[in-house]
DNA sequence: ATCACGACCTGGAGGC
DNA sequence: TGCCTCCAGGTCGTGA
């Protein structure tokens, strides 16, 4: 579920449920490990988030950062199926429910993730970057924008097919496999296309799609599939106007040609093969 | 170094 | 009803 727009959706959810001003009185967890069988380091949450006040919720990325007024902030990756969910303390805890962050407004900040491919760490503020899953993030397309250049400079000589080098989380942090079709079929590229072939101008219609399609699915709340929804539990609408993805069988809204599917690297790719010739 | 692939984990949908 | 197979928004480790 969680690509950029979505985690962004949720960071918006969460300042607009006001999570910033709000104390941890105390930190809970399943017990479970997430991603990689990584244990969840409950003390040290515990130690970075007790007693202190949520100063606001940034993201790089698929990564959602909960600000604290303290030296270190919390991370949390969505994974696949993670939700982060703002609930009254009283109601139970659903199952899968991982980690759970108690409010001193009588409501918790909870984590829940059924394939527990997610992740909560903690990470230096200011120093976000030294943490290994961070240190390696190409630029965040809305927060930070792509540099012109950017895309074709680091495509050059790669082998790989396009759709896995905007995937590639290096490169431009943020893009999943629902977007990634989307951007290709908005830039007319094909799927089957080498990176290291784009050229300059191709390289910009990927940049500039990237922004369009990210932009206009955080305007819509992002896209729910199955398991997504915003701090509060509702959908987002995006899944409503996507473009390509999921549509294999039926008429590209374009040229009318059917949309095909295809598996690169064990994910869907969905594509029109006539008017994605770039 | 780069790339393709399987693995990680759970649950929902559809076929029989 | 139940059992089986396939599929799913992401990443990471392996081996070629």
């Amino acid at each position: 579920m969680p690509e950029l727009p979505e985690v962004e959706s949720v960071r918006r959810d969460l300042v607009r449920r006001r999570l910033k001003g709000a104390r941890v009185v105390r930190v809970r967890t399943s017990g479970k490990p997430l991603r990689m069988n990584t244990p969840v380091p409950t003390a040290v949450l515990g130690k970075a988030a007790r007693g202190r006040r949520i100063t606001g919720v940034s993201r790089l990325g698929k990564y959602l950062l909960v600000e604290i007024d303290g030296p270190l902030s919390v991370m949390v990756h969505l994974g696949m199926t993670g939700n982060l969910l703002i609930v009254p303390r009283h109601r139970p805890w659903a199952p899968h429910t991982h980690v759970v962050f108690e409010l001193d407004d009588g409501r918790d900040l909870r984590f829940v993730d059924p394939r527990r491919f997610g992740m909560v760490d903690t990470v230096t503020r200011g120093r976000e970057r030294e943490h290994a899953a961070l240190a390696e993030l190409g630029p965040d397309p809305i927060a930070e924008g792509i540099p012109d250049g950017h895309l074709w400079e680091r495509a050059r000589g790669k082998s790989a097919k396009v759709k896995t080098f905007i995937l590639d989380q290096r490169v431009v942090a943020g893009v999943g496999n629902i977007y990634a079709s989307e951007v290709l079929w908005l830039a007319r590229i094909s799927p089957r296309r080498k990176a290291g072939k784009l050229g300059a101008e191709d390289a910009r219609a990927v940049a500039v799609a990237i922004d369009e399609v990210l932009r206009f699915a955080i305007d819509n709340g992002g896209t729910t599939l199955r398991d997504f929804v915003d701090a509060g539990g509702e959908p987002g609408s995006n899944g409503e106007f996507l473009l390509v993805y999921g549509r294999d069988g039926t008429p590209c809204l374009r040229c009318r040609t059917t949309i095909r599917r295809q598996v690169d690297q064990g994910r869907a790719t969905y594509f029109c093969p006539t008017c994605q010739k770039r």
